[in-house]
RNA sequence: CCGGAGGUGGCAGAGCGGCCAAUCGCAGUUGACUGUAAAUCAACCGGGUUUUCCCUACGGAGGUUCGAAUCCUCCCCUCCGGA
């Protein structure tokens, strides 16, 4: 891949760059999620200020909400929001699952943990070849979603790296389903692809196509061989299992897959997951833990200052005993958050519902992942990388 | 001093004879959160090491009842009017 450089590797580990229409992104390299044409709390600036060099948006909502005619109008979605820096937009296929099938069985795609939600009305959500017709959370109208229209969609919004629609494993996903399932986002991958060559756009998005398979080895293994023949750049989805497995999911596909290939791993980003990730191989991240943990009262802090894989790197500014604690959130941390506010402050902010906590815990959980990516890509790059993350996991 | 309204768990505030250790909310505690229907959700929240179990509890002291936070009597204390 012409665009994507690997500048060096330590083990599995790779460092990188990957130059796109706004810029080039250093990898291995975390995207904040940005949903619905922003990164929950915080703005363009902000971003820039931390040093995040790509957001991830969604053509689910977007094309619910404003509506892709409406950001095409504006010159698309950087012009839109504001934010001439990377982009990328996830097809959609994933809130079909996520907002169909597993909103009625109450699952979810890591570790089976549940979302529960005080009435979850069932939804249309049809699949056929075609594509997904579905029914809109917002209002409940009904819609249509196939690979050429995500692949449209996503033309219109102007994202520097698009993915092709896939289909999620139903929530039973017997290897059978699974099986089924993984076929159709073949086919919807070559639709997916198509659409993109036959209009030849101008050439600069670059499309991901999506590793599906669920646990099963050999399916993750075809899927991959799959992806790799037929997409300049590679991202892992799917149903992953517990965090051994997805160690192994990982282990499986990178095996399989071209070495100057980008490679994503879809809706990953707990700090000990982003370790993993890079050991086997994988370049992008993208997650919303940072931005919604930073909602929710969980903020990020080191191992030095209390930080471990079983409190996920994070401590919550909820706990009264924290009402007068005059350090910041992390002493370690050089964000503006922790540079200026006290632990008290914060904790008042949230306790008192303030928009202004969102701004802040936001932008220390955001800096704090973009940080640790720098570092980690800098460990790679002096060959300690294995050194670091023994610093931070222990193992 | 007279008239009226009240005193319930950290706060606030329901209950007004048994299903009340006491609704709901806030505060508190714990847990969850991984391609965002998420400024969210769940559990706990008097004490006793688990309990369909036992204690202590609804201003205080008595009483009526098989049984009272709920009814009666007296006392103490608030608040609102009037002197």
């Amino acid at each position: 891949m012409k665009n994507f450089k690997i500048l060096h590797r330590d083990g599995n580990a790779r460092a990188g760059r990957l130059t796109t229409p706004h810029g080039v992104i250093e990898t291995p390299n975390f995207n904040p999620v940005g949903t619905q044409g922003v990164v929950k709390a915080l703005g363009p600036r902000e971003l820039k200020e931390i040093g995040v060099q790509i957001i991830l948006g969604n053509t689910y909502h977007l094309m619910l909400r404003p509506g892709a005619e409406l950001i095409e109008k504006f010159g698309g979605l950087h012009q839109f929001m504001g934010w001439d820096k990377p982009i990328m937009t996830d097809s959609g296929g994933f809130q079909v699952f996520s907002l169909g099938v597993a909103l009625e069985h109450g699952s979810s795609k890591v570790v089976g943990r549940k979302y529960q939600k005080e009435e979850s009305r069932p939804r249309l959500n049809k699949i056929t070849e075609e594509g997904v017709i579905f029914q809109s959370h917002l209002d409940g109208s009904k819609h249509i979603l196939t690979p050429e229209k995500s692949i449209e969609i996503q033309r219109k919004l102007g994202a520097d790296l698009i993915v092709a629609f896939d289909d999620h494993e139903s929530s039973k996903h017997t290897k059978a389903e699974m099986e089924k399932s993984l076929e159709l986002t073949e086919i919807w991958g070559l639709r997916s692809l198509k659409k993109y060559n036959r209009k030849n756009w101008d050439g600069k998005q670059l499309m991901y196509g999506v590793v599906h398979g669920g646990t099963h080895q050999d399916l993750r293994i075809r899927s991959a061989h799959f992806t790799d023949e037929n997409f300049d750049a590679i991202s892992i989805g799917g149903i992953y299992g517990d965090k051994k497995m997805l160690c192994r999911i990982v282990e499986w596909v990178s095996a399989e897959v071209s070495e100057d290939k980008p490679r994503h791993l879809l809706g990953i980003g707990e700090v000990e997951d982003l370790f993993n990730g890079v050991e086997r191989g994988m370049d992008f991240f993208d997650c919303v833990a940072p931005t919604r943990r930073a909602r929710f009262g969980s903020l990020y802090i080191c191992p030095e200052n209390g930080g471990n894989k079983i409190n996920s790197f994070a401590m919550s500014i909820r706990q009264s005993r924290y009402i007068s604690d005059k350090k910041p959130i992390d002493p370690a941390c050089g964000c503006y958050t922790c540079l200026n506010f006290s632990r008290a402050y914060l904790r008042h902010l949230y306790s008192a519902g303030e928009i202004l906590y969102h701004n802040l815990a936001t932008f220390h959980n955001i800096y704090f992942i973009v940080n640790l990516m720098r570092e980690i890509r800098s460990a790679i790059l002096e060959d300690s990388f294995h050194k670091l993350k023994f610093q931070w996991l222990g193992y």
